[in-house]
DNA sequence: AATAGTATTGCAAACGTTTTCATAAAATGA
DNA sequence: TCATTTTATGAAAACGTTTGCAATACTATT
């Protein structure tokens, strides 16, 4: 098979090895029913002798669509992410799309280089990570007409359609939790939240839920740290050393109440005992882990996938429900929070 | 800025702005050297008046290159993989290419589908996991005369380029990190060996290593477990639970690791003191756990880096030092064993 | 047998670029 | 000042498809 012994291969050679024209090669390609079967069978035949493969770049410049998506991010190896990924690409390689994926690192400017590259390879549509874009981008996107998504964040006034999570209500979820259990010495650990705001919003849902009760979390126990086990730990380390330590700790995200709890194991400070630690986002492992982890889950799957029906139907111009889908979250308590 | 008000906004829109040819246009673009500053700059501007985007299918069917590299994985959403594309696509991004990304999970024809597609896009070059691939698929990247490569194992007689790690002495390594700490009753859990060439060289390799010390692994300690913590664990309990259970067990890679640690812990087995456990990867969170997992580190972000320097060459055709390059595994010898 | 459809095919224009070649304008040298 | 180079530009062909339209070959109907 695959006998493509002279030079190019392309239609006009799927042609002439079937005796047709070239126009009646491309309709077996795109409209079937409308040549003959016998025809057909020919061509196919060609086709598979000389191991023919359609050049959709050439197709794309008729208008026809690439069957591309872009998809923007701000890094592919945080679990949060590659977990939304792996969901949205399924969902559009069922739909036909392939996808082309960038990262930008948490940096804005990147992110509007990345779609621009990608509306050169004229992408049938666009999904960004979170809310917050640059205006630029924003601009970029409607004045090319290019269906756009933002995925993860849920935002009932969002600039453009998306399919997400209410990041606010998450955060106050977290806190309320702390609360309920009785905490009143609290502790905040959170990514940095430049160019973030879906960890802007958890901590601003988590701050106000404490404002509401008078709780006041002390600018030393609001703590900074990279997405990172190894920098988490560091960083709790310091404060749980000190003899006055919070009873509770929400953090930002699941991966840096992991590396909390093995700080805390470390230091001798036992979780749940001495200190309660909640996390946002429930990951894979969040659950299976000893003691199992006490979050708010997030359905990065259930988000990812619906973001790619989504997008899928706002390129092929099929109905849209509702321009905006909040999915829902909730929070698992499990062993990682106790009253105090 | 990006006033399309008119309809197309093409070569020729900007031309006609610039009040110039479309030559010259494009020459602005390709060959700038060769277009007087002053037109330079006129076109800049209707350039960024219109805004104006560059086709790159329309490049593309002129033989140019299409800046896009194809990259297939098993999934997007296992660790060890999300580590090699984040450093993969960073790598090749540089080098000015973006990236189509698709999973076949663990499906060989479904990976055969997923290069062609690509072809279809014509990606300037491909990249697969492993050395394990359909015939297919090896001939529709050859007869394609596709640059293409193969990540993750290092095979001195590999089909394709590669850069990776030898998996078989990765096997080997831990089996005789075991050894070498007295280990004589050993367990061994590992994902499913089908299509994934990955594991099987680990088990191979440490099989090889156990038969040369004269050990014997029963079948009913040699078990097997889906890549996810909660498989692992169950799986694992099973044996644990029995009175007579390995000292030592080696595991296909760090999650199911983990996940036997966590089986232990659960059931009052002491990791290390009443079981030895290694995993193979390294992957982020291995140092941090508590007790710090031992494993055989396969550097991913190396891996992924330099495979993607080496298509790039391939592609651009810069000179390649060596077709095949193994990237070096090392013992991390941690908590997780001690001797027997 | 003549007519009107209908099914099948081919021709040629179009898509948005790049690039070769030719030409015009400007700079240089004598 | 004129001839020669160099620099800057444009016209048109090419890239690999799709598709509207026209042409041809059947089929069915009378």
């Amino acid at each position: 098979m695959a006998d493509n012994s002279k030079d190019k291969v392309d239609i006009f050679a799927v042609a002439k090895r079937a005796k047709v024209s070239i126009s009646t090669v491309s309709r077996t390609f795109n409209h079937p029913e409308l040549v003959n079967p016998a025809t057909r069978k020919k061509i196919d035949a060609a086709v598979r002798k000389l191991g023919y493969i359609r050049n959709r770049a050439a197709q794309t410049i008729h208008g026809i669509r690439s069957g591309t998506i872009g998809l923007v991010v701000p890094t592919i190896d945080h679990t949060i992410f590659a977990e939304v990924i792996q969901a949205f690409a399924q969902s559009v390689e069922t739909q036909g799309f392939s996808i082309l994926v960038a990262s930008h690192g948490y940096n804005l400017e990147r992110e509007y280089a990345a779609v621009r590259k990608f509306l050169e390879h004229r992408v049938d549509g666009v999904a960004l990570i979170g809310l917050d874009h640059s205006e630029e981008t924003y601009q970029l996107l409607d004045s090319n007409q290019t269906p756009a998504i933002s995925i993860w964040n849920y935002d009932a006034k969002s600039r453009l359609p998306c399919v997400g999570a209410d990041n606010r209500l998450a955060g106050k979820l977290a806190a309320q939790c702390l609360l309920d259990h009785g905490h009143r010495k609290i502790g905040m650990l959170f990514p940095p939240l430049a160019d973030n705001d879906r960890a802007r919003d958890r901590m601003n849902g988590a701050m106000s839920a404490f404002a509401d009760a008078g709780v006041d979390v002390p600018k030393a126990w609001n703590i900074e740290s990279l997405y990172s086990l190894s920098e988490a730990k560091e960083a709790v380390a310091r404060i749980l050393k000190d003899v006055d330590r919070p009873t509770g700790l929400l953090c930002g995200n699941d991966v840096l109440a992991v590396g909390a709890c093995y700080a805390a194991h470390n230091i001798g400070v036992q979780v749940p005992d001495d200190i309660s630690i909640i996390g946002i986002g429930d990951f894979k492992g969040s659950k299976d882990m000893s003691p199992a982890l006490t979050t708010v889950r997030v359905p990065a799957k259930e988000i990812g996938g619906l973001a790619g029906q989504h997008l899928s139907a706002l390129i092929v111009g099929n109905p849209i429900a509702e321009q905006r889908v909040s999915c829902e979250i909730s929070l698992k308590l499990r062993e990682t929070c106790k009253q105090v």
